[in-house]
RNA sequence: GGCGAGGUAGCCAAGUGGUAAGGCCGAGGUUUGCAAAACCUUUAUCGCGAGUUCGAUUCUCGCCCUCGCCUCCA
């Protein structure tokens, strides 16, 4: 089944296919998170956004593999673990455990390596020395830097040719930056050991230090993809300089072409702003999980708007998203009721079924540019179509599986609360038992008291034909 | 100052040169002892002005406004 899958190339500019060079396997590349603290929902829209377009090559029968870097040592990580007294190792472990966690949340897949750049500080030394070999870097006073003018061609994906007077101008302004460079446009490679950095310093042929921060991903995906792969992808704040820089010594090094596609994820807004902490708008899926709110929720908020544009962020859409799902979710059980399925596909299997019947125009609008939103309302249309009810058995099971072709390629569960039937407490059961009496003895005014009463303490009774139910509010 | 994104119903958000998906909320209805839940129906002429066109929300120009990036940043 070869679907052609299309996605915007922020290099060009244009939409491209997107097609392994190798004819096998997609090979891509993503700027993973800095583990210094926890991950806010700003950092998971993009790790989010690339896990789907994973999901929808997959199902659209492309091979990938994935890599996403950890940065566990930089100013920051060094820093804050000397602030609580931890090793760095140790630091960096606990919060990349706990950004795993929040992936499994949110039904991501895990990448098939997840490299992080202590492992890898070889590989940047050697791609240090081919760099000076080559003229592209030089070392002063421990450190080694690049020289940007060494490669004409830097800026090109950020386009903008004057950038290097502002960030001049910036640099020189703010003075944050100690070390020497030849050129203010110039970054560092490797950092000479400064007395802050404590015991986070390890040696190389300029003396200890430890590797700069844009190096890493070009050092772990020579390792893992190679000199030339498929794609590269980050958050729109990565462009520059962090990619312009990543290109620039991944060309000088290997002399070919470093990416073939370049996809960049626009920054989540929060109530119409940037996420600050300053401004009280900064979440976590902590937060959230707080304030009752679940992951699946906010995944699917995620995917509610194009990863192209600003998506607005507000508590609201997390309550529409809950009802969106629970939509979703409603249709899915009909549909297993009567197809007599008692269990959902893993994502493995539904990603090979490979048609997606009433869905093909969900999943097609996945494979134009990642289009999740118009997706999304698709489906709803062809679930609007269909009429549960009147299905035959063998109608219903094939549909079902479709269905979940296409929640596979957005990653969606469809996870309910059903569970929580268990736990009421026996005087509350009482108590509703004792309604369900009284209402069918007809003694109204009793059972309004009782369901009052209930509804008081936390509990709410719904009459269906047969029986009742009882949730939690 | 430079670069970029965007202004579509109460909110979120797609889309197309031929009179605008979807979700949420609201309203009406079916159902219910009454509710709740569910289901059905329903809600916009696309920031402003001009131009191109048989026809523009969709193309061009101007204007207004909002936001992001340019420093570590998803």
């Amino acid at each position: 089944m070869a679907t052609t899958v299309t996605l915007q190339d922020s290099m060009t500019r244009e939409p491209r296919e997107v097609a392994p060079i190798d004819g096998e396997t997609y090979r891509f590349y993503c700027c993973g998170p800095t583990v210094y603290g926890v991950a806010h929902i700003g950092n998971f829209r993009t790790f989010v956004v690339q896990d789907t377009f994973r999901r929808v090559l997959e199902c659209a029968g492309i091979a990938t593999k994935h890599v996403r870097n950890v940065t566990d040592v930089d100013d920051k990580t060094i820093r804050e673990s000397q602030a609580q007294g931890q090793s760095l190792r140790d630091f960096t472990t606990h919060w990349k455990d706990k950004f795993n966690n929040d992936c499994v949340s949110l039904n991501m897949l895990k990448p098939h390596i997840e490299p992080g750049a202590v492992d890898h500080i070889d590989h940047q030394i050697r791609m240090i020395e081919v760099l000076i070999e080559k003229g592209n870097a030089y070392e002063k006073e421990g450190s080694v830097y690049f020289s940007v003018k060494s490669y004409p061609d830097y800026g090109r994906l950020s386009r903008v040719a004057d950038r290097e007077l502002r960030l001049g101008a910036a640099q020189t302004a703010n003075d944050s930056d100690e070390y020497d460079k030849d050129s203010l446009a110039d970054f560092v490679l490797w950092k000479g050991r400064k007395p802050e950095d404590g015991d986070n310093y390890w040696p190389s042929p300029w003396g200890e230090g430890r590797p700069g921060w844009h190096l890493e991903c070009s050092a772990m995906s020579l390792e893992y993809l190679g000199e030339t792969f498929d794609m590269h992808s980050g958050g729109v704040d990565l462009m520059f300089p962090h990619h312009e820089n990543e290109i620039a010594q991944s060309e000088c090094c290997s002399g070919s072409t470093f990416v073939h596609h370049w996809f960049h994820i626009t920054h989540l807004l929060v109530d119409g702003g940037k996420m600050a902490k300053s401004s009280g708008n900064f979440y976590t899926l902590v937060d959230l999980e707080e304030k009752g709110y679940t992951a699946e929720e906010m995944r699917y908020v995620f995917l509610s708007g194009h990863y192209r544009h600003h998506l607005n962020f507000t508590l609201d859409s997390l309550l529409a998203s809950r009802q969106a799902i629970s939509r979703l979710s409603r249709f899915e059980k009909a549909l297993a009721e009567r197809a007599e399925i008692s269990e959902a596909p893993a994502y493995d299997a539904a990603r090979q079924i490979g048609e997606a019947g009433p869905f093909q125009p969900a999943f097609k609008a996945l494979c134009r540019d990642l289009n999740t939103p118009d997706a999304l309302g698709k489906i709803f249309t062809a679930i609007k179509s269909i009429d549960t009810e009147t299905l035959a058995q063998a109608t219903a099971a094939k549909l079902y599986q479709q269905y979940h072709f296409v929640l596979a390629a957005l990653g969606l569960k469809l996870v309910t609360k059903d569970d929580a039937a268990e736990d009421i407490p026996e005087d509350i059961k009482a108590m509703a038992e004792e309604r369900w009496q009284a209402r069918a003895a007809k003694e109204w005014a009793e059972s309004d008291r009782l369901r009052d009463a209930l509804a008081e303490v936390g509990w709410l009774v719904q009459d269906g034909k047969e029986d009742y139910t009882v949730t939690r509010k």
